[in-house]
RNA sequence: GCGGAUAUAAUCUAGUGGUUAUGAUAUUGGCUUCCCAAGUCAAUCGCCCGGGUUCAAAUCCCGGUAUCCGCACCA
C-alpha cells in the first residue's frame, strides 16, 4: 500500500514517541490516542504558547473546571436537546435522518415512532427501529440512581457559569476574557481521520464578555492593518482587519481581533501560511449557540482542509440560558455617567389585608407581588405552589417613588475562540514534515519551531573518548539546570545522531569535539541549514535561552 | 451505523494448510575513534482477538476489534 504523508507521520509519530493509539494491546478504540513523551511535551508547548498569546498578550484570565457537568447545565445550555436527535436508517438507500426532519407539522416525534409514521424522504420506504443518537457520553454522580450528568462537550459552560463570580473578580468591567484549557467528549458516531476526530480531545477556549453594543477590543488599533487570510467559499483573499471590519465582511472589532490573534498564534507555532484560511460559516452550519462563527482551517494533504479553532460570536445565548434557568444574577451594569434619577411605581401589599386573606401563605405572596412589574396592573397574579393566586385589588397600594438608577443591566456578549488543540499538535507534524534525499537514501526531518520543538538541544561527545564524554555530560547537565530540554547522546556515529535528532525536531546539536579540549569550545549544528559554529562553552546557556524563550 | 478493502516485530516488509516464519530498518552491547543514518560481530522483538473446519490454521470459514476508502453523521 502506497503511503501518504499522514502514514508516514503517525509512523513516525508512533516509532518515535510522539502518539501512540489507545489500548492498542487491547485491540484499540477508535477516537482515542495518547500522547507519547515527545508529544506530550510538544502539546505541553503549544499550550504554553497559547497561554502567552491570550493570558499574557490579551491579558485574559484563566480557571480550570470539572469534566464532569450535570445534567441541568447542559439542559440549560441546549447541548441535551441538540445531542439527543431521533434519528432513523432506511436500508434501501443508505441514509440516516432526523425524525423530527422527516415528519409532518401535525404530529410529535413521539406519535410518529408510536404510529409507525416515519417515511423514507428519498425512496418512501417505511422506515423503523428509530433510536436516539447523542453524542455526549452519559454518566451519573453518585451512588444509586444518583443524579445525571455527562462528560463535557465543551469546556465553555464551567465559565459561563461562574460568570457572576468572574465578572466580580474583574471588578466589574468588561470587557474581559476567561480561558481554560482543558478535555472535552463528544461519543462521535463514526471518528474518521485518525487524530483529527477523536472522542476525548483537548480545547483550549476562551470567552470574552462584550457590552453588546461596544465589541471594540482595546487592541484592536495596534493591529488593524495586518491582514487576515479569508476565504469566502469561492477563493482565498487576504484583506486588513480594519477594512473587513468596515465592510461588514465580519461583523465586529472584537470578532476580528481574536481571529488575527488566532492566526498571529497558529503561525508562531508553525503552522504554513499557505495552508491556513478563515471560512466563515454559512447559517445553516451554524451551532445552536452561535450567530456567527469563522473557522481557521488547516490544510492536510490527505483530509483537505481542516477545522482547527472556531471563532464564534455567541451573542448572550449561555448567559441568558443559565440565567432563565437558575434565577442568578448575570448581569453586567453599564455605569451612567451620572446617576438618573426616575420615578418608579410600585406595589406595596397591605399586610393586614393580605396577612389574615392568605395566611401562611402571605410572605411568599408579599415577596412575589413586590416584583411584579405595575404595567401589567390588568391582571395581579403570582404562582404558589403550582397554583395561580389572584390578588384582590384591596391587598395593594400602587405607590410613586424616586429611585437612582446608576446605570443600565444587560447580559454581556460572548465572543469565542475555541482550539482543537490535538489538531493544532497534529498539524504541526505535518506542515513542518519534511522529507529530503541523503546519499540516495530517505531523510526526514520534522522542522519544528524551537519553541515548539521537545527536546531543544542534542548534546554529543564526537567520540566515545572519556575527556570528551566528560565534558559533553557536563554541558547536558548545565543546559538542563537553566531549564533547557537536552538530549545527550553518545552511541553510534555522529552522522546518526544528527538523524535521530533531526527526525524528531530537536532545532539545535552540540558536538564536544578534540579542539575543545585546546579552547573550550564546541560546536552548535544548526538543523535546517547544518551549519555548524563554534561556541564557547561557558556562553552555550545564554546562546540558547534567547533563541526558546516564547 | 451501512458497503468495500486491509491486519505478520517498535517501523516497513516477504512468504506458505505441514519441522525452528523472510529480509531490512530500529534498538542494545562490542570492535572501529569517526562531523551528517559508514563498516563489522553479536543480541533483542512478531503472524490483531475469539470461535469453527482440519490429523495439522499465522494461512481456509464465521464473528469481533482496529485501520483505510465510499456513504451517512460531525453542536
Amino acid at each position: 500500500m502506497p503511503q501518504d504523508i499522514y502514514d508516514k507521520i503517525m509512523m513516525l509519530a508512533k516509532r518515535r514517541g510522539y502518539i501512540y493509539p489507545s489500548f492498542e494491546i487491547y485491540g484499540g478504540v477508535a477516537g482515542f490516542y495518547d500522547y507519547g513523551p515527545l508529544g506530550s511535551q510538544l502539546k505541553n508547548n503549544v499550550e504554553n504558547l497559547w497561554r502567552n498569546f491570550f493570558l499574557l498578550k490579551d491579558n485574559c484570565i484563566e480557571i480550570n473546571t470539572p469534566t464532569i457537568t450535570p445534567h441541568d447545565v447542559l439542559k440549560a445550555s441546549g447541548h441535551v436537546e441538540e445531542f439527543t436527535d431521533l434519528t432513523v436508517d432506511c436500508e434501501k438507500c443508505k441514509r440516516s435522518y432526523k425524525v423530527e426532519d422527516i415528519i409532518d407539522d401535525n404530529i410529535s416525534v413521539e406519535q410518529a415512532v408510536k404510529e409507525d409514521k416515519l417515511k423514507c424522504p428519498t425512496c418512501g420506504k417505511k422506515l423503523k427501529d428509530a433510536h436516539p443518537v447523542n453524542l455526549m457520553f452519559s454518566t451519573t454522580i453518585g451512588a444509586g440512581k444518583g443524579r445525571a450528568a455527562f462528560l463535557r462537550p465543551e469546556t465553555a459552560q464551567g465559565i459561563f457559569t461562574n460568570f457572576h463570580l468572574l465578572y466580580r473578580y474583574n471588578r466589574e468591567r468588561l470587557p474581559f476574557g476567561v480561558i481554560q484549557i482543558g478535555k472535552g467528549y463528544r461519543n462521535e458516531i463514526s471518528p474518521r481521520q485518525g487524530m483529527l476526530r477523536l472522542r476525548e480531545f483537548s480545547m483550549a477556549e476562551a470567552e470574552v464578555f462584550f457590552d453588546p453594543e461596544d465589541k471594540k477590543h482595546p487592541n484592536f488599533d495596534s493591529v488593524k492593518d495586518k491582514k487576515l487570510f479569508l476565504f469566502d467559499n469561492e477563493k482565498e483573499f487576504k484583506i486588513s482587519l480594519e477594512e473587513a471590519v468596515n465592510k461588514k465582511i465580519i461583523n465586529n472589532q472584537a470578532l476580528a481581533y481574536y481571529m488575527y490573534l488566532t492566526q498571529d498564534f497558529l503561525f508562531s507555532a508553525g503552522v504554513d501560511p499557505k495552508k491556513f484560511r478563515f471560512r466563515k460559516h454559512s447559517s445553516d452550519e451554524l451551532a445552536h449557540y452561535a450567530i456567527e462563527c469563522w473557522d481557521a482551517e488547516l490544510y492536510s494533504k490527505r483530509f483537505g482542509w481542516i477545522e482547527c479553532v472556531g471563532i464564534a460570536d455567541r451573542s448572550a445565548y449561555d448567559l441568558n440560558a443559565h440565567i432563565d434557568f437558575t434565577g442568578i444574577d448575570m448581569y453586567a451594569l453599564k455605569k451612567f455617567a451620572e446617576p438618573k434619577v426616575v420615578n418608579v411605581k410600585k406595589f406595596v401589599p397591605k399586610m393586614n389585608v393580605m396577612g389574615p386573606l392568605f395566611k401562611d401563605k402571605a410572605g411568599r405572596i408579599k415577596e412575589l407581588l413586590e416584583k411584579i412589574d405595575v404595567k401589567n396592573k390588568r391582571k395581579v397574579s403570582v404562582e404558589v405552589d403550582g397554583e395561580t393566586v389572584e390578588i384582590p385589588e384591596n391587598c395593594y397600594e400602587i405607590v410613586e417613588t424616586k429611585e437612582k438608577i446608576m446605570g443600565e443591566k444587560f447580559v454581556p456578549h460572548v465572543i469565542e475562540p475555541s482550539y482543537g488543540i490535538d489538531r493544532v499538535v497534529y498539524f504541526l507534524l505535518e506542515h513542518n514534515y519534511a522529507e529530503i534525499k541523503k546519499k540516495g537514501e530517505e531523510y526526514r526531518i520534522l522542522k519544528l519551531t524551537p519553541q515548539m520543538a521537545p527536546i531543544k538541544v542534542g548534546v554529543f561527545p564526537l567520540i566515545g573518548d572519556k575527556k570528551l564524554v566528560n565534558i559533553a555530560k557536563e554541558i547536558d547537565k548545565n543546559l538542563r539546570n537553566a531549564g533547557i530540554e537536552t538530549y545527550y547522546d553518545d552511541g553510534g556515529t555522529i552522522g546518526r545522531r544528527y538523524a535521530r535528532m533531526d527526525e524528531i525536531g530537536t532545532p539545535f546539536c552540540i558536538t564536544v569535539d578534540h579542539d575543545t579540549l585546546e579552547d573550550n569550545t564546541v560546536t552548535v549544528r544548526d538543523r535546517d541549514t547544518t551549519q555548524q559554529e563554534r561556541i564557547k562553552q561557558e556562553q552555550l546557556t545564554d546562546y540558547f535561552q534567547d533563541t526558546f524563550a516564547f
